[in-house]
DNA sequence: AACGGCGTTGTGTTTATCACAACAGTTTCC
DNA sequence: GGAAACTGTTGTGATAAACACAACGCCGTT
């Protein structure tokens, strides 16, 4: 009100400062990070255009991230692609179970409510692993084995990972030999397997009546992370028993993933 | 001289600003990344130790990397762990191929110059996977599969690569069930496997006489980047062939080794 | 209750970063 | 064949962004 305060000093430096205390320059460099999830190869003056940076600024960048490791310059054609640290921080990442650690809860209260088995599984090469898994109450019940590996092709859960996966890449870790047969409902064909993905994003769900192991249904939803397939999460029970719940399932193994999600998000 | 330059602006300026280029915040944000190879899990006030930084330029450093989903805090302890963003960008680093680019060139050369097939292995969880194969010349040659994986206890690479992991993550990796086994050389207890681990760390070379495929001799050698075990290069060939030459293999598969280290390493 | 630990937030100072420009090599394309 | 257009790299002043310090609120222990 009064006249006197000419110049108010700072008219929203009372507000936070910054967008929540985030450091610029080192976003950027995530940033940089991050663009190689679109493209394998970046020059400095493209991916400065892509990132709306100017091109020094791009350029010190990546020097700064080659020196530690993270990309590596080719010497030929000046681009850069994603370096060995990646791998090694990947190495302590599985190492260090965060996801473990975060998922274990999610499946227990998951098991409880419905009565069977559930599993987390994490892609592997051109395989899935049974990351974290936790058996239900009772006699019968499937039993998850922690660090096994099925291939891709093999079961719900590993529709509910690669039906997620750009599509030529799922292809390419085929591989041109034929899909091993675990039973007479394996899908061994590539066209059977497209139609199987499309239908696995449309629902959100994959269900799987003993497809890879022929005596067990399981009910099978991916797990996104910051819009990135982490994995899935499946219910796995006897027939007959699961059969009486199949709608349930669906429902309560979209939540599980979808939470699991939003706390690997740190969104929860 | 004068007497008036009472402050020297700045002494050193025509000098290279800074060290040659990098910039200070994004280097250690990629610090912060780092150091999680030691640690799974940090508090903001002991990784500010660590690193010798400040509590509050830690902490910001975290809100960045938490805000892209490097790490992620859990929300009771308030302690950091890596995010789901490494595990994306590792398969973004898998699916680009950086190593398989760089390798090829190298095996060509060491297959060019022994006249045996050559092989990059990279771990792959509890085993380890054939990433790049180059064959020999010749109707008489070992043939590698790309993409084909060897549990880590089979055969000189696997000893090449897992000598130099840290031991109690390969006691976790191998399990408790029995290793299995491939012929009546294969290694297949903990306590022979320590003692060959130790032969191969002490010498940086393992050789193995039919270990794991018995028509074969393997030469391999560790290959690091920035101190990282990244895999290990390994020459192949019948017996006979390979027992006249295996002196000469051990100083070649070293060389190459050592090469492709450094060209990963972006000293090349 | 007082302490010592934590993670978080505010703020003036200053310094590290930015943006613009200039440079030297390559490749491309008349 | 030559110049134009493209790379990636480096220099530099202005300025905004990051730093370092301090204060705060919170929790568990003493």
């Amino acid at each position: 009100m009064g006249v006197e305060d000419v110049g108010v000093p700072n008219a929203g430096t009372t507000a936070p400062r910054r967008d929540s205390g985030v450091l610029q320059t080192a976003d950027r460099a995530l940033q940089v990070l991050l663009a190689f999830r679109d493209r394998p190869e970046w020059g400095v003056t493209e991916l400065a255009r892509e990132l709306a940076l100017d091109k020094s600024v791009t350029q010190r960048l990546l020097a700064t991230l080659a020196r530690r490791g993270f990309v590596l310059a080719d010497p030929e054609t000046r681009r850069y692609r994603l370096g060995a640290s990646v791998g090694v921080l990947a190495r302590a990442a599985e190492r260090g179970g965060t996801l473990e650690a975060t998922a274990r809860p999610v499946l227990a209260e998951l098991s409880r409510r419905i009565g069977e088995s559930t599993i987390l599984n994490v892609p592997h090469g051109a395989a899935y692993r049974c990351a974290v898994a936790v058996d239900a109450d009772g006699p019968v019940r499937y039993s998850g084995t922690v660090g096994a590996t099925i291939p891709a092709h093999g079961g719900a859960a590993g529709h509910a990972i690669f039906a997620f996966y750009p599509q030529d890449e799922v292809r390419r870790l085929l591989g041109d030999a034929p899909l091993a047969r675990y039973n007479e409902l394996t899908l061994t064909d590539w066209d059977t397997l497209a139609r199987t993905y499309a239908k696995v994003r449309a629902e959100g769900v994959a269900i799987s009546h003993g497809e890879y192991d022929a005596n067990v249904t399981s009910v099978a939803a991916p797990c996104f992370a910051l819009d990135q397939i982490i994995g899935s999460i499946v219910i796995i029970g006897p027939h007959d028993r699961m059969a009486t719940k199949v709608d349930t399932a669906v429902d309560l193994v979209r939540g599980a993933a979808q939470r699991l999600g939003d706390l690997l998000s740190g969104s929860g």
